[in-house]
DNA sequence: TTCAATATCGAACATTGTGTTCACTTTTGT
DNA sequence: ACAAAAGTGAACACAATGTTCGATATTGAA
């Protein structure tokens, strides 16, 4: 039984959309990118593109789950090092990420950014921390009266609070300080009471 | 040196457009109201509306601005009365607020709200906490480390995370509980290591 | 009450961006 | 080599924005 083997026009066609989303959201902002804009960068057909994603939205998320799946590579490598912690900071990793590619992020995130990209972050941080959480803690005394949707919505708000002041702010410190006083300000206070 | 008399018509005509937009979005949410919904709800030319506002954003911060207005009223009432204690929880205020507008608090700040009023309520809580806090700390030991600005960006983007759940889980608890949740979840840690 | 000033009306128009269609060409995997 | 699949781009339909302008209605002030 064979695979089937991909076309690689396929492939192609959407990288090259992506590369020019990614580009002119680094020139002029992703509000300000139209459709025509992008197939005249990609030198693409305007029907093919429509023929693999909706609309700009689409396309945008599809170069968002790229990220994504780059970042969770690293944090699957990382525990595999690291084999017995499997306590590495997820803070800290989401933090490295940005600064690996922080231009890109800042054009999405920061001010001017895409509230689309912004939601989806949001939620995929959320998704995140509450796995990440759901195994640690449990027991804690101080989190009893609160409710648990609300710390995690907390603690996702925090860490994007404080990921778009280090890109609007040009990364200012390094990651690790800046994981730092994520912790000190958002995350110990919940545990420590 | 006489007042010149308002006109008004224009104070009608402009408020009939605030109203209709108003009723819209708890219909229908922001992001689908057209400029042709606006005029054709509040039977209005075409022309007018665009005499009056540059577009439906422009409209809708005006808006915004009769909210602030409101919430500015109420905020030095309290002053007045309680005329010593000018410690008085401005936080509290913001929920007690957004409780007695909580529909349409939840149309624009909650899932599917305005991202440009989420923007400009940031902005004015912000500016609202900057002025509050000046006054009272400066010399708190435990700030000395923390940029400024980072720390009003977070107490401002918590105040906001806490609003947005307290709005899409419909209020699940009074305006004094969610206030305390905020001042034990951010504020606090912040002020008491 | 009169009246000049000005706000409103609304239909017509120009413009911009979206998304679809389709006959034709090119590339791909086998 | 060749059938299947992907890409092309011009032409279209459409939805919403924003402008123009002559006619009409309302207003504030005398």
């Amino acid at each position: 039984m064979k695979e089937k083997a991909p076309d690689r026009r396929i492939q192609r066609t959407q990288q090259q959309l992506r590369d020019a989303l990614e580009s002119l959201i680094l020139e002029k902002g992703y509000e300000a990118v139209t459709v025509q804009d992008i197939i005249d960068r990609a030198n693409v057909g305007r029907s093919t593109f429509y023929a693999h994603f909706w609309g700009k939205e689409n396309l945008l998320l599809s170069g968002f789950d790229n990220l994504k799946e780059l970042f969770e590579e690293r944090y699957h490598n990382i525990l595999a090092h690291k084999s017995g912690s499997n306590n590495m900071e997820l803070s800290l990793l989401f933090f490295q990420h940005t600064q690996s590619y922080h231009l890109l992020y800042k054009a999405l995130l920061g001010k001017g950014g895409s509230d689309l990209v912004i939601k989806q972050f949001q939620s995929y941080v959320t998704e995140q921390l509450r796995k990440h959480l759901e195994e640690g803690w449990g027991n804690n005394p101080n989190l009893k009266e609160i409710p648990q949707d609300l710390v995690i919505h907390f603690l996702s708000s925090s860490l994007l609070s404080l990921l778009t002041w280090w890109l609007d702010n040009d990364l200012p410190v390094s990651a690790e300080r800046i994981n730092q006083l994520y912790h000190q300000m958002a995350v110990e206070p919940l545990l420590q009471g």
